[in-house]
DNA sequence: TTTATATTACGAATATATTCGTAGTACGAT
DNA sequence: ATCGTACTACGAATATATTCGTAATATAAA
């Protein structure tokens, strides 16, 4: 049972993202919900999601005439592997440079900074010494 | 003085990391660095760097006949380019979930933890009270 | 000088991503 | 049954990214 993992285009994130909020979705949904955003044709969401279908990244019910679209990628692998190419490719490998860039525009709040402490804590915590 | 900031695709992400820690080189150095990761042609290198060139993100001295090819694009900005981008299209616009994300796969080690702390310590010193 | 080598310029092939139009079909309303 | 609407399938245009071959030119070596 091997986790299915790809690395999604932009306009397919775009995608990912409505269905891991919303869960399953009609093409008109994620349609209606990319509008928002910006504006797109409907053919081009379906076929969008046609092709996302075809790549193994979505699956689809059709029982009813207007299909019911899931994603078969999970968020946080998918994540994980953004992340994983972004500190490779422009960071030299370190996560701790992703970490500071992240951090360091100023836009973070105190809040924010106090729950990371928090959760750095918890890893040191479980890690233990080694 | 508006600074340069644009997108790089991933090959020119290649070239840029190169550029960024090697500093001015000729085709045929950048060649051979990327070679050390993958079999790529010379011209093909060659013509990345005119793209790039075209693009504004590359200057370059045609003094000697070897042209010696310098990068427009500071470091730190494209970083925070790239991760913003990542943080608005994968992560819902929260950093602090792509912190977690980036530090939750238990390969950063003790010390790496700890220098974070030290510099959300110095950010939250800095940021003092609003 | 002639030859071999390294470099640039440039066109073009290939691959991939993104967009949409058109046609066909199912379904509900009249 | 007919019409209008919503949906799917699919081809194709466009854009962008990536790759490399060929030709021209400059430099160095013989």
């Amino acid at each position: 049972m091997s986790k299915k993992v790809m690395k999604p285009t932009d306009a397919e994130l775009e995608i990912l993202q409505i269905l891991w909020m919303m869960g399953p979705c009609t093409v008109r949904l994620v349609n209606d919900e990319l509008n928002k955003n910006r504006k797109i044709g409907y053919t081009t969401t379906l076929k969008m999601m046609q092709i996302m279908l075809d790549k193994g990244m979505l699956s689809r019910n059709e029982e009813n005439r207007s299909h019911l679209y899931s994603t078969l990628l999970n968020e946080k692998d998918t994540q994980n592997l953004l992340i994983n190419r972004l500190v490779k490719s422009a960071f030299g490998g370190s996560a701790l440079k992703l970490v500071v860039s992240a951090l360091g525009n100023g836009k973070t709040s105190k809040t924010e900074l106090a729950k990371i402490k928090d959760f750095i804590d918890a890893i040191e915590e479980r890690q233990g010494d080694e």
